[in-house]
Order: C-alpha cells, then sequence, then structure tokens
DNA sequence: CTGAAAGCGCTAACAG
DNA sequence: CTGTTAGCGCTTTCAG
C-alpha cells in the first residue's frame, strides 16, 4: 500500500484544478474542457488515485432500482433457488444505493408473462434482470429497454438474438453433454430412459432443450446405437407417474440409466425408493432439498447443478457497474461453473448454495 | 425498504440521548449508564435500525493489519493457487481499513517457518490466516496468538489441537474417500496405483495423509480386495519419474488406474502423453493451470480441486467481522465444497478460478 | 458518564 | 466551463 491514501484533493492539487472537476472528469460526466480532463487524468495516473467506494456510496444520493424478471415458484421447485438467490442479492444491495425488486409470472402462461412486462414498463426501473422463458416477447422487451437505455441481464438462461447487456448462466448444450459422459461414459448401455414433463402451454420455449440436444449430440457422436426413450411425467400427478413408470419398467425390466432434463429428478428418486428398484444409475439436474436428498441416499447417482446466487450476484454487479460507472462486462456471455455433485461431495455444498 | 433510512440520529432523539451515546452502545464500549444502554438498544430495536456500512468505514479510523502465514511457492505449483488468493482478496481488502500482508516460508524447512513465526512476532497483525504445515509448532503459535489475543484462521487444511478461530476448507478425509468412490466406483479394478511425492524434510506434516486414508478407507469398505501399488516421484526431476513409471508399468502392464493425492498429478499425465500409453483412469487434485491442461486432453480423468479464493475470502471476512465487532464465525469448522472436475465441464472453473 | 463538534472522501447543487 | 460549499452517516476526540 502507499504511505497515504490518495483523494481527489491530492489530485486537485495536483492537476491546478478544483475538486469539482476532479470529479467530473473521474465521471465522464460533460462540461469539462479538453485541456483540463487531460490535465486530471495524468494527475490520477501519476499518482495511482483509487476511487474510494465508501465515500463514494455515502455521498451518492442517486438510487438505482433494479427489476428482476421471473417466473413464480412453488415451495420446493426450481424457481425457487431463483428466489432465493435474489433475496440474497438484495440484502447484498443494501448499501449500495440499490434496491432489487422481483416481478413473477406464471411460467406457463403467455399472458402472465406480457402482463408482467406492462406492469415493469409502468413503473420502469434503471435496470433489468431477466430468466427469459418466452423467446419473441423476451425479444421484444429488449427492444423496448434499449430504445428507453435500460439495460437488460439475462441469468438461468438467454436469448441470444435479444439485446442484452450480459449472461451470467450454464451452458446449456455442454450441461446435456456433460450428462451424457457422466452417465455414459464408462458402460455404455445398450438402452436409457429419459423421463420429460409433459408441458401444458406448449408455447413456452423450453430452455432445457439445448440441454436435451447437447446429451443427444454426445449419443450420436460416440453411442450411436444407443436407444433413448421418452416418457412424460406430470409435475403433481404421483399417481399418474407411478402408472407411467410402472408401465415402463415392465415392458423394459432391462433399463439401468436414466436421465432428466428438468429439475424434478425426485419425482423418479420417489418412484425408485417405493418400489425398491436397485442398481440404477440416475442422473438429473438442480440443487432443489429433494433432490439432494435423494443422492445422499443414492438413489440419484449425479446431480448438476449451476451456481444460482453467484450468477444473480454477477448480474447485479454487471448491472450496478454499468448503472455507476457506464462500464460495459468485459464478457457479454459469461459461462458459470456445473457443479457435478455425488453421494460424497454434495453435503459440502448444502450450505453454499443456501447463502454463500 | 423502509421509507426512509434510519440513522443514529434518529435513535439519538427517540431515546433522548445523544448521537455519541448511540455510538459507544453500538460498539460496546464502556462507559454508559445501565439504564442509557436500555433506552437505545430499545429505540434501535423498535426502530429496526442498521448500521451504514460506508460511513461507519469511511469515519473509521482504525485501521486493521492480516498477515498470511503460507508456504512459498514455485511458479505452476500448489502455493501459487493460495497466493494468487491471497492477492485477490488483498484487492478486496482496500476500502475496508485493512491491509493484507503475507510472509512465507519454504515448507520443507521447519527453521524457515520457525523463522517466519519470530517475524511475525516482532510485527505483529492484528490478525492471523495460516495454511498449516507443522503441527506443532503451529499448536505452539497457536498458545501464543490466543494469549496476546490475536484471532487466528486457518485455510487449506487445519490442526484441530490448536486454538483457533475457524477453519475454512475442504474436508481432506472426504477428498479421498471421493477420489476412490469416482475412480473405482464403476468398474472396480484389481490393482491400482497411487504416485506419491518423495518427502524430503521427512518433519512437516503432510495434509494428504488424511485424504490418502479417506481412499484407503473406501477401499477397505467396498473393495477389500483391491491392491495398492505405491510408487515415489519427485517434484522436479523428469528423468527420474520416468524411469520409475516405465519399470513400474513394464512390471504391470495390466494396471489402468492411477490416483495422487498432491497436486502433481501433471507429472502423471506428462509421462502419459510421451509414452503414448491408452485407455488410463488418472484421478488428481488441485487446478494448476498444467492439470487442467491434462483433464482437457483427456489423459486425467478426473480432477479434484477447492475453492481457495473463497475459502480465502471466507477467513478473511471472518477476521474482518471479529475485529470489527467481536463477531464470532457461526461454525468454527467450515468445510467447502470439493468440485469435481472433468473435461466436459472444466472449461467452465478456470475464468472462476482465476479471479472471481 | 454524556454531549458537541470536527472530520472521513466524495458528490451534487449552486454560483460564478 | 470551473470553483465552492453543504452534507451523506458515522466515529472520535475533547470538553463538560
Amino acid at each position: 500500500m502507499q504511505t497515504k491514501k490518495v483523494t481527489v484533493k491530492d489530485i486537485a492539487r495536483l492537476s491546478g484544478l478544483s475538486i469539482g472537476t476532479v470529479d467530473r472528469v473521474m465521471h465522464n460526466r460533460s462540461g469539462v474542457a479538453e485541456e483540463s480532463r487531460r490535465k486530471v487524468m495524468e494527475a490520477m495516473e501519476s499518482l495511482g488515485y483509487t476511487l474510494n467506494t465508501n465515500a463514494s456510496l455515502l455521498a451518492n444520493k442517486k438510487h438505482y432500482r433494479i427489476c428482476c424478471l421471473l417466473p413464480s415458484f412453488e415451495s420446493g421447485d426450481y424457481w425457487e433457488l431463483v428466489y432465493n438467490a435474489v433475496a440474497s442479492a438484495q440484502r447484498d444491495a443494501e448499501g449500495y444505493n440499490l434496491s432489487i425488486e422481483t416481478l413473477t409470472y406464471n411460467q406457463f402462461s403467455r399472458e402472465e408473462f406480457i402482463e408482467a412486462v406492462e406492469r415493469l414498463k409502468a413503473d420502469l426501473p434503471q435496470a433489468v434482470i431477466v430468466a427469459p422463458i418466452y423467446r419473441n416477447d423476451t425479444i421484444e422487451l429488449g427492444h423496448y429497454l434499449k430504445e428507453k437505455g435500460v439495460p437488460m441481464v439475462f441469468i438461468d438462461s438467454k436469448v441470444s438474438e435479444a439485446d442484452y447487456l450480459a449472461y451470467y448462466g450454464i451452458p446449456m448444450w455442454e450441461s446435456g453433454y456433460l450428462a451424457a459422459s457422466l452417465l455414459l461414459g464408462d458402460e455404455p448401455p445398450q438402452s436409457i430412459v429419459n423421463f420429460r414433463i409433459e408441458r401444458g402451454g406448449g408455447i413456452a420455449d423450453n430452455p432445457t432443450l439445448a440441454r436435451r440436444h447437447g446429451f443427444t449430440d454426445y449419443v450420436s457422436e460416440n453411442l450411436p446405437e444407443l436407444r433413448i426413450y421418452n416418457e412424460f411425467l406430470r409435475p403433481h400427478d404421483r399417481e399418474h407417474n407411478f402408472a407411467v413408470m410402472d408401465k415402463f419398467f415392465a415392458a423394459h425390466p432391462d433399463i439401468r440409466h436414466i436421465v432428466t432434463f428438468n429439475s424434478r429428478v425426485h419425482l423418479i428418486a420417489d418412484y425408485i425408493t417405493t418400489r425398491g428398484l436397485k442398481g440404477m444409475s440416475v442422473l438429473g439436474f438442480d440443487i432443489l432439498g429433494q433432490n439432494i436428498k435423494a443422492v445422499q441416499e443414492g438413489v440419484v447417482k449425479y446431480l448438476i447443478v449451476q451456481r444460482t446466487q453467484v450468477q444473480l450476484r454477477r448480474g447485479v454487479n454487471a448491472l450496478a457497474e454499468w448503472l455507476a460507472f457506464g462500464t460495459i462486462p468485459p464478457l457479454k456471455d459469461n459461462y458459470m461453473p456445473m457443479d457435478i455433485l455425488v453421494k460424497e461431495n454434495i453435503n459440502f455444498y448444502s450450505e453454499l448454495y443456501k447463502d454463500n
């Protein structure tokens, strides 16, 4: 560290200007003579000035609002994780002159999404974070926000065609490819089953589609002979699901490998536990409480998870920097880690995903 | 959020005392009448006061020094990761009224460690972070620091018998157990080889010992028949290492499973690549640049890594809280995640481990 | 034991 | 275009 902290005063003195001007230069505000700007820059450079964030934040009266547009959730489902991450980001944000709000919509209802967008427009925040579901509507939202000068960050998944500042999330295709390599890498079976979720609305873009492509691409490349069965479950119809699975496994008693690309592998774990099936290799996604349990009990072998908290925090940071300094994130698409959880390491993740 | 931020003034007004007294109460400083203390507490409670960290930090003239006691490193080895984490924590620490220094010693020389401790004592910081190697000397250091009221945090590994404030690191035994389950879980082989590093000094406590125990415990539990060969390599003697491995694999051409418990799996990767061996299952630890490369090339199958940056940051945070507010960390032993890296997900980790 | 007052480094508003 | 000034909310003297 330096002998003494360099302050605006120092650089004002050195450049022969006032702290007012120094401030203006620092923040690229208009109304500074080119000559002065140069002098100030030079002084900052030579003294190695760094902004005291605490003082800055304290003095800054501006207050930014960031709004998160997310699917609503029921207890125990995927979006709850995201929502918790928002809550935690909210706490972090206090004291940073920015507040984070949430606007939710039923992910299966395009109407609700559009309505949520209307509400967003009615009380436009300074920045927006979106977990996109409806692709076209999201693109449109992007246009609108662009025009208003409101930056948008994607988390969870992205709509590449939209105007956005940055994306923080896992690479979807790769997550499926990874899934295949884990599940099928060691002793490739002859056939496997993919349990999917019946989609009601049908219009919604399914982000897990790319994931399934990643999986099937791995298969075409490495195991062209592999047969993949597709079966459909319902989020809340245990009886129906059990019937589906009973029927399937009766017809295919040899199948030992199960994959799901959504977060509901616990539906399958429930079935396996209840029926007492043995020797199954099951892979699923997302660190839901019930999924954790299934891994701990050895029913699910692999759980691929993302760091929702980190993703959101990075998104918020990117927006904060943009708002405060006009900084554009160095990378537009930020692909974050996909963690592989198994029985032997999962216990050291739960705390982290809850809070850290 | 509240309508308006609650400040010391508000609670001073409500309690009928001055902000000076309020401040004294907030920080449990002495010299406050019991009656006043009560009133202030009450007011804080009822208004839901929260400290404005920015203002606090800005006004606070105290400056804390944290010293990290670490093994020195050569480019590309494990301790470089830790050192980089310190450097990054240093940057974070600026503006938090605390500075982080590093004191290094040759990990193979107990003398150097003792000398480093002397230097530490000579210019005692307000808090200490230690990556312990010499167990007894560390215990002694703990006694000394305890007496001086200087808190100590362990990272990387811990000495359970010592007096310490908290530990942030992976669980060593479990990391070995995990290694075994990954390497041996699917199609257990008959025999495997463990390449170890010749230890010069011999007195140094080897933290990877617990890891090896975790591995062998898994084996005793699940694969009692498994034969584990032990061979010894040297960190910087490629020729010698190649001779050792040539000899070993000539004698055991059937062995396909290799594990190392230290960070130098790249030594083996180098050998495998050079000799063009095929079909090896190799597992190693730590996200060194050369190890990453070996995974990307498919030579190393599993790399188990820890989040050095996060661990250090948590350690620093714990100390900062202790210094500023006397807060004791909720958990003393904080076991952090062990990430499993394979070819298909490793590319999304490197950035994170570099900086995040 | 308590209150008053002087900043911490920066930003914003207002004069020039 | 530039300088001055009044705080932001808190901590820390220094008097009482």
